[in-house]
DNA sequence: CAGTATCCCTTTTGATACTG
DNA sequence: CAGTATCAAAAGGGATACTG
């Protein structure tokens, strides 16, 4: 079994498909991490601690079903912890890890390089529309 | 018609369902950056001018379908620029423009990254299963 | 060469109902 | 409360054939 991620320069590894391969599990976690609701659920927990509940509020219009999927997939990756209190009725609290803090550093930087030059890109989508 | 994004900290716009939320176009554009094949693209531009079939070698597995549909979607974002050359046979070129410059380090952080931090990640996942 | 058009299959997602 | 199970709907994406 080979190393898929020897120490090359980024392109490099592009060049030789290793990064983000369809059988290199980077993919994967990038995935999870850009997903629309694992990006949300990141970036909510930056504020904090949050219960279950709390984060389908927050997260508005994710349904049961997305946010325990995301959660599990973003828990298995380690960068979130799930803290669970054996209580009836149950009680869940969901945190970043110190790997989860640091990727949702990076989401964050790009959500808010998103929002900070949307204005930008909608005058590109304008002026090209306008063109036609 | 009211501003999606007036001045306020981007924790608050997320309460308030502004980022991201169905009808914000930031989801969309964000969307188009961290695809798998709009991620690529925007690495691979990078490195400098591309022809389309130039992309697709470099972008292995992408079919010609994804890769039209990703690079009209980059340009109409004002991300990359489209060249066509009025010759026979066709000659089109691609780059980045100075906003898509921007967009795709902030793209190649993230995916960076991840590919540093795969190892801590894997041995989460490693470590999860072994528990079980 | 650089696409577009079409068909079809797979994956993702949402609604709803149910459980410890 | 914090999920799981199930089914139907929708979107994503590939293979192929065709065009300027």
């Amino acid at each position: 079994m080979t190393d898929p991620h020897p120490r090359e320069s980024l392109s490099d590894q592009i060049r030789r498909g290793a990064l983000l391969s369809t059988d290199c599990p980077s993919r994967e976690v990038l995935k999870r991490m850009t997903s629309l609701w694992g990006l949300l659920v990141l970036m909510i927990l930056r504020d904090g601690t949050r219960r279950f509940s709390d984060l389908r509020r927050a997260a508005a219009g994710v349904s049961e079903k997305m946010l325990a999927q995301t959660l599990q997939g973003l828990e298995a990756d380690g960068l979130i912890d799930r803290h669970a209190f054996p209580v009836i009725p149950p009680h869940v609290e969901y945190s970043l890890t110190p790997l989860g803090i640091e990727a949702a550093e990076r989401v964050a930087a790009l959500a808010d390089w998103v929002e900070v030059n949307l204005p930008r890109v909608m005058e590109a989508r304008a002026t090209r529309l306008a063109a036609e």
